[in-house]
DNA sequence: TCGTTGCTGTAGTGCTCGTTCCAATTGGAA
DNA sequence: TTCCAATTGGAACGAGCACTACAGCAACGA
């Protein structure tokens, strides 16, 4: 292993461990889902014994919890409405979109996990599942603000219905993707995706107006 | 292997003891996914050992499979295009969107249960994973000669596009209904769907001509 | 030098999983 | 009646699961 002989790190290995951790159940995670995440399979692929997973985390729910809490903040930060700048409303909201859709190639694991616990109805719901819902309403409040800031026209109900749409159009065109591979075009479908809701938004704004 | 097949009584309880099986097993895979789907469990649902669901499956895989195929079957008479008599083809591709919306809302176990399967991406895929793209593939191609139908002129790539689009935004408009519950009306949502899907069609086909 | 803290390594625990084996039961065919 | 095939019932299997108990060891503060 990668073990200095020289120096010896100060204290043993905590915070690196953790990341180690955290990394490859991250990846198990977002292909196996919950279940098929097992504590072998993350102690196999990290190196380290369960022991120090259960050290490092309370339980299975604890671990897939902190998963999702961490790429969801890497996966946060890849997207924001680009400033005024950046040109007329709908070419800020088509950048906006092709930036997810560039992050969502890159880490699919976030949304991929998330999706799986959001779908499944287990009698005991897991923290993880609590926690991809959390974060992904803080998702869709974004979107909201960015409905709200570009068409400050429009009443609660039509930012509501929009940002429902906007956000199922993302969900489904990732699902798209990763059933049919590289066949989908994931970020020209975004651009497509927000034109449409872009026009509707537009549309419904000049309705509420006339 | 010729059997007289005589209106016979039914032996033990073969048939109907498998569609108890099926029932069982739809509703807990339907909620908990293929891994959170035990052979126990569908056992303690419909009132049979386990040893009946071996003998009329056989293995867990093609109980998934079986299960994945009969509700596919039972929506997909749900879905279609209505009749030229219907109206417009705006009307008609909506009345078709809403009808879809309906059959997901009163049946949400199959779309549930597959877009798990699709989205796991364990090592050794199930057979009820491929069972599932497959049956998706067919609901895609229909979706595409609704489009081709209503809009003859368009070119294949764009249709590709449009069906793409389509179905992505009934999966996550489906998603979002599951997360989000009564919250979201379907039929409404898919209603906007196709509106918007209509408009960026016939967009595409001046574009075209023009 | 010593004790404490932080983390790793080994070796389990009891439980549930998918699956199998085989002995009953049951109703029609001979 | 006897036989057979279609089912059911029950018990058991080895494997894998989440999780734990506990000893060992490296680095610090004293």
């Amino acid at each position: 292993m990668t073990r200095p002989q020289t120096a010896r790190k100060k204290r043993a290995n905590g915070v690196e461990s953790r990341q180690r951790i955290l990394d490859a159940a991250v990846e198990i995670a977002g292909e196996r889902g919950y279940e098929g995440t097992s504590i072998a399979a993350v102690s196999a692929k990290c190196g380290l014994p369960a022991s120090s997973i259960y050290w490092h985390f309370k339980d299975k729910d604890d671990l897939i919890a902190a998963v999702i809490e961490r790429s969801f903040e890497t996966w946060l930060a890849a997207v924001e409405l680009p400033g005024e700048e950046a040109g007329t409303p709908l070419e800020r909201v088509t950048a906006m979109a092709s930036n997810v859709a560039k992050s969502l190639v890159d880490a699919p694991d976030f949304l991929r996990l998330g999706l799986m616990l959001a779908l499944e109805r287990r009698p005991a719901e897991p923290r993880g599942r609590t926690v991809f819902l959390h974060v992904r309403d803080i998702a869709s409040q974004k979107v909201a603000e960015v409905v709200r800031t570009l068409l400050p026209d429009l009443d609660e109900d039509a930012v509501r219905t929009l940002t429902t749409y906007a956000v199922a159009g993302a969900d489904g065109l990732f699902v798209q993707r990763e059933i049919n591979g590289d066949g989908v075009d994931l970020v020209a479908m975004f651009e497509l995706h927000a034109q449409l809701v872009h026009e509707a938004a537009t549309r419904m704004a000049a309705r509420k107006r006339g």
